[in-house]
DNA sequence: GTTTTATTGATAATAATTATCATTATCGGA
DNA sequence: TCCGATAATGATAATTATTATCAATAAAAC
């Protein structure tokens, strides 16, 4: 199994591009290894004020950019969710995400992908199909307590007002 | 099983939009039934032009709000696709759709629900997981038959300048 | 019928993303 | 090491889907 260090991958990446004709500067590698460090599937806007310290001039245009450039060479995925901004998963071996509906974070989890889904799409429609996409929605850990902890607000609320006549 | 008309899920959505209190116009009632008939999946603008001729005075904006009532309601899902236009959805059923990444075009497909990635995710990741969303991706017959002439027309041509000396 | 209030339609506002383009920087070769 | 071709950057305008605003209109309960 290939389990590679950041510096491992960020080299392997940096080699990928240059494949292409992709020349490398000092905004393009900031993003490339922000993404491949990071969990936290970030927009391209978080991307940007991530890097404004270091790159007080970095125009969002940049980000957009790259964040595109690097799609197209295969070393980031996009995860796209209505009409809110994209956000961008430099993890690319297959794994799918859980969304929380309360505060947006995304976390990943591992689970052998699905392939007899497309499989079965194949059958029943005529379509060639290449790849599927899945998204579990839910409440994470620390929402969920948040709310329990406002449920027994509201319980004791109510039991004072009832006692005060 | 209930297997409904046309005439009798109007009724239905009519009734369940009454208890909340929502009044019926014939700009509604008209984007509802547009809906519940087509299979097409269509945009907000899809359904604007489609109504356009009966309603030359309507505004884009009170279709927007229908749908996002009817949605609200239950009645109807939005099914989002990047930085695209949402398409809806008036087949309330649990079904998994195909989308062809040539034209655009989106097939329905039947398969029981997959309650159980929702499982998987809940015991990994600690979320209370309530739905998930999958959406298969490929080519769509018409498209693959289109593709599959270039390819021939390609060969010919190649040939024809093959033998051209 | 009158009255209340939800709904419509016109238009402005918003927000994410892409396009444009002059200026700058990368990198292979002289 | 310097040079030149050209890719990339950064500033800004443009685009597109959607939402907000609000005066005028129309449902529907009485």
């Amino acid at each position: 199994m290939t389990d590679l260090t950041l510096e491992e991958r960020l080299e392997e990446a940096v080699k990928t591009l240059k494949v292409r004709g992709v020349r490398m500067t000092p905004q393009r590698y900031a993003i490339l290894s922000y993404l491949l460090e990071t969990r936290s599937h970030p927009t391209a806007d978080e991307i940007y004020k991530a890097l404004a310290d270091r790159f007080p001039s970095m125009s969002v245009a940049t980000v957009y950019n790259n964040l595109k450039l690097l799609k197209e060479a295969g070393l980031v995925r996009e995860l796209t969710f209505g009409d809110q901004a994209s956000r961008f998963d430099g993890q690319m071996h297959d794994h799918y995400h859980v969304t929380c509906i309360v505060c947006g974070r995304i976390d990943d989890f591992e689970y052998p992908p699905m392939r007899f889904i497309e499989k079965e799409a194949e059958r029943l429609t005529g379509y060639a199909t290449a790849e599927h996409r899945m998204e579990v929605y839910g409440i994470c850990p620390a929402c969920r307590k948040a709310q329990e902890e406002a449920k027994q607000m509201a319980m004791v609320t109510a039991k004072a007002a009832g006692n005060e006549h």
